[in-house]
DNA sequence: TGATATACTTAACAGTGTTAAGTTAAATTA
DNA sequence: TAATTTAACTTAACACTGTTAAGTATATCA
């Protein structure tokens, strides 16, 4: 009676195998770069069995960016918060954030820039991976309010602008990797530091 | 005589008119989705003809990104600046930078997003228009600084937080246009407005 | 054993960027 | 003016792309 079932573990192995296969396309040589037929040759089955199990290339790709942003989420959560310095907790997490960034450069572009462009509505709805990343951020930002480590600002609107200096950073040394940057972690942290020191009372 | 350079008009010309039809349908329907066939289609050429005025597709991007680095920073020089009030200058020119990314979102992601994944060292060396616009920033917050507005920091550090700043909201409200974004000319102002506020001494 | 469903593949379509070779017309030279 | 060279452009083709319809085994079930 457990034929139903393995067969059901074989199909989910395959799956999983196609993804891994791609994600790891994706990120070593740019989604544009990588065919259906790299990704099967990759696996040993035919291009067309990817379809059994994907809907299309940008579902594929979606599965992939819906990955990065679960390591992202479990990166952030493991830092251990200070609850009594909760500005300090919102530095560091910032600057994991951007190290996320900085280490999964392709992961972070597929996920934030080559994501959005192919499927308009990305996972930032109610019940996704990227909400859940979001709310993180409000959390914290609300927590400094609350204990007046900053000023009474609009809790959306100061997250909304962290996420903006953040992520302008980290797009910039990614994209454009050989500009003369002054020192990379300076530069990280005169961001994170400027953005905390403009919202504090 | 003149049967010469008449020629050599009507190569620049037809230069400027395949540059300028390609730009176009970048802008409207992304780089990835034109085709050198659908840019021949209008100027009503045969698509080989292309290459006999552009090396490739990628360099006909490139050329188009030319363009809009000139756009901007003719924006930006547009300006009237008050020389007596750096911070208040900075911060028109930020609020005027997002803003033609927003009114030009194509343009915007094919300069500072697309090109540099296409070809990695973009123009941002000696004597490019990149370099122009970076100068203009450098110089103004250089301003704020000798004139003790901003406190005594790094005037590139600083710059290249400012301009991460701005790029980062820039490219999250393109990218991601069905968030649900506070108003977004709050969240702008607040971007720019909030590391000003870091910056002051 | 024979029917059915599952998993996978083959072949094809319409499209892509790009190149080599071919064509036509204009400019130059004799 | 006639022959030759040069320039501008096109045709045809190559090797690819994502995707689909139809076909083929193989394993499961009655």
């Amino acid at each position: 009676m457990g034929t139903k079932e393995r067969r059901a573990r074989e199909k989910e192995q395959l799956q999983r195998q196609i993804l891994s296969a791609a994600r790891e396309l994706f990120v070593n040589e740019g989604y544009e770069n990588v065919s259906m037929r790299k990704i099967a040759d990759k696996i040993e089955y035919s291009p067309t069995t990817i379809y059994l199990y994907f809907k299309d290339k940008a579902d594929l790709l979606d599965s992939a960016c819906q990955e990065t942003l679960l390591d992202l989420l479990n990166t952030l959560e493991l830092l251990n918060r200070d609850k009594s310095d909760p500005v300090e907790t919102l530095r560091k997490s910032g600057k994991t954030y951007v190290e996320f960034g900085l280490k999964y450069p392709q992961d972070y572009k597929l996920t934030f820039v080559v994501r959005p462009q192919f499927q308009k509505g990305l996972g930032l709805e109610e019940g996704t991976v990227g909400e859940r990343v979001f709310n993180y951020l409000r959390a914290m930002v609300s927590e400094c309010i609350r204990q007046k480590a900053f000023r009474q600002v609009d809790v959306d609107t100061a997250g909304q602008a962290l996420w903006s200096a953040v992520h302008g950073v980290t797009l910039l040394l990614i994209d454009f990797s050989d500009f003369p940057w002054t020192e990379r972690d300076k530069l990280i942290d005169t961001v994170i530091q400027t953005m905390i020191e403009g919202l504090k009372a």
